[in-house]
DNA sequence: CACGAGCATTTCTTGACAGTTATATAGCCG
DNA sequence: CGGCTATATAACTGTCAAGAAATGCTCGTG
């Protein structure tokens, strides 16, 4: 029986996780502040940011009752890794446009 | 009624979907080139490829009964985008790391 | 024109997942 | 201790996606 690990990529697919990851990177945030931005239910949240803790993208630290969250964005570097070959292609597109611009000026 | 748009996230999601676009950066590839590179069935390869489509990272070119796939990163563009500004984080990370090593020499 | 090659689409099954409500756990405070 | 706050987990539901098998479509070729 093999126990399906979840990637950054499947963590990202997610809007709400995107959400959360861009919430955390001004700072970190409680449990309840994400509730009151996403507008979804508690345990909806919690779901979400426990995808997120398994691959590794949140960190949590415990005060009393209360968890903050924060951003461990290490495994975004590896999805980085993967898109940069891919980023020559559209780079070497838009190099295309700004040299016909510079050789067209207005 | 919505009809849900599947994004390049969720493209990208799928590692044989990621494996595809990998292969196309070589060069363009016919269906079946796919079919036998990832080992799926030809009609499961043919499925993702729709899904590829229908977010824009690939194109098609007809050749009689033939179909030649091509990469089109421009969505993923969209997607480094949306990574850029996490970058700070783990390029601080790395920076200091070196700076680091810098003051630190063997 | 019949056949086969090359793909796409359909159909079906199974499993994963997002969301909800209900419940459990943990810690503060009166 | 009892109850409240903050969060996690459980249980359940509906939806959707991945995969295989079967079928359909298109076009070149004998």
């Amino acid at each position: 029986m093999v126990i399906p690990m979840a990637t950054a990529y499947d963590a990202l697919a997610e809007p709400h996780r995107r959400q959360i990851l861009d919430l955390l990177r001004t700072r970190d945030r409680l449990a309840g502040e994400l509730v009151d931005q996403l507008g979804l239910s508690q345990p909806g949240v919690s779901k979400h940011l426990r995808v997120l803790r398994e691959v590794g993208l949140v960190d949590v630290r415990r005060d009393a009752q209360r968890r903050w969250y924060g951003l461990r964005p290490e495994p975004l570097a590896e999805v980085d890794a993967w898109l940069a070959p891919y980023r020559a292609f559209w780079s070497d597109r838009l190099d295309a446009l700004e040299r016909h611009l510079e050789e067209n000026p207005q």
